[in-house]
DNA sequence: ATTTGATTAAAAAATTTGTTTAAATCCAAA
DNA sequence: TTTGGATTTAAACAAATTTTTTAATCAAAT
């Protein structure tokens, strides 16, 4: 076994960054893709191109390799929320803007990370769902209060559960269902970016029409 | 090889079903939850409580059992929806709450169907997009022309892709992302199934609101 | 009673796949 | 230029898994 981790020197004869980056990246590309089990460590060496053997010899393991890219899309993904919800100075109503666009810029990028990240805490739970909850409990807790707050004074009914569930699916469910919208809906990739852009505005707007009440 | 598939005799001297039927409860049960690659034909038998040799004895592979599983998940998650949309004795909103309500029966029953059909079609492409597109071909037609007309009469001003994203998004998103949303926001079985119940009536009513446009 | 299909246990064969080894190559510093 | 460690490669290894085979048992139908 190689007794320490190869420095980050130079390298890269061939054309872009240092192998140690074209072996994750090829590795995000597929795990996030296929999944853990689907995808074969053939698979990664041969869209890195590079040598097997090269995988473990920078990253131990298949699983090691797994790890370290499921951890860091995961943060990507949360980051952004957390960030919107902790933030004292805004309204919920400019909080629900902010939540819709980022995450419409963030899945137009990589719009297969969140079926990803849904499958991988469906299966595996344990490491996951704990830090779930640890690096969006600032974020809970302060949109709860906000909650609480505007039931108090009337100004809405909804659930904090629902709110959640319908800020959510509204805004990241379109781009988990892409490739079935499109095909049942004759939709083209420039078409459905099109309806993504549209969504920035509209969904904040449902969701205010939702909060408002019953009409 | 087996010459010929085993007639569809009697047998079954264990308890319930048929052999060939407990292969493919288990098989469901395993594919469903952990996918092709994960699940391995050695649990498939554990979990039907049947010889390894017997799963392919019946259905050949590995792949051949999957195809069908496959396929039959794939019927009943659409099934629903075209029946509902291609009846013309219905209003748009009874549609609506039909297929609202259609959904969260079935999604209660089978949670993790979802998920299964969205990574499938993500990844499978192919065989299932053909026949997607086949089946839902009539509910589309009729339900774009349903919202034509409402658009001439000047009672919306929803296109049709968005209309179609909110309403399974809003009803069938939920369920994808459950564990996830469970986590979150600190939600049990039981609360989360109380709380589906109530979007049998809200999902329809938010719907109506988004349909009739912005205030 | 004989036959036939269903079922099992065990093992073997065939494949796939993650990991390791051993040797070659490359590059910068001595 | 030589040297030594980092990098890379081809090949093999080892373990897991799917599939096939063989032989034996069992239950029902003929």
């Amino acid at each position: 076994m190689p007794s320490k981790r190869p420095a980050s020197g130079r390298s890269a004869k061939k054309k872009d960054g240092s192998t140690e980056e074209r072996i994750k990246e090829a590795a995000r590309k597929l795990f996030t893709q296929k999944g853990f089990a689907a995808t074969r460590t053939r698979d990664i060496a041969e869209e890195a191109g590079i040598n097997l053997a090269l995988l473990n010899y920078y990253f131990r393991s298949k699983q090691k390799l797994f790890d370290l890219i499921m951890m860091e899309n995961f943060r990507q993904f949360i980051g952004g929320l957390s960030a919107n919800f902790t933030d004292e100075t805004l309204t919920m109503e400019e909080k629900v803007k902010r939540v819709v666009n980022g995450y419409i810029d963030f899945l137009t990028e990589f719009p297969d990370l969140p079926l990803f990240i849904l499958n991988e805490i469906q299966g595996n739970s344990s490491e996951l769902a704990v830090r779930l909850r640890e690096e969006l409990a600032p974020a809970r807790q302060m949109f709860f209060q906000q909650l609480v707050d505007a039931k108090k004074e009337g100004r809405t009914t909804l659930d904090p559960f629902q709110f959640v569930a319908n800020l959510v699916g509204l805004s990241v469910f379109p781009f988990v269902a892409k490739p079935l919208l499109q095909r049942v809906l004759n939709v083209s990739d420039e078409q459905f970016h099109a309806y993504m852009d549209e969504r920035r505005k509209l969904v904040p707007m449902w969701i205010g029409m939702m909060v408002k009440g019953k009409p």
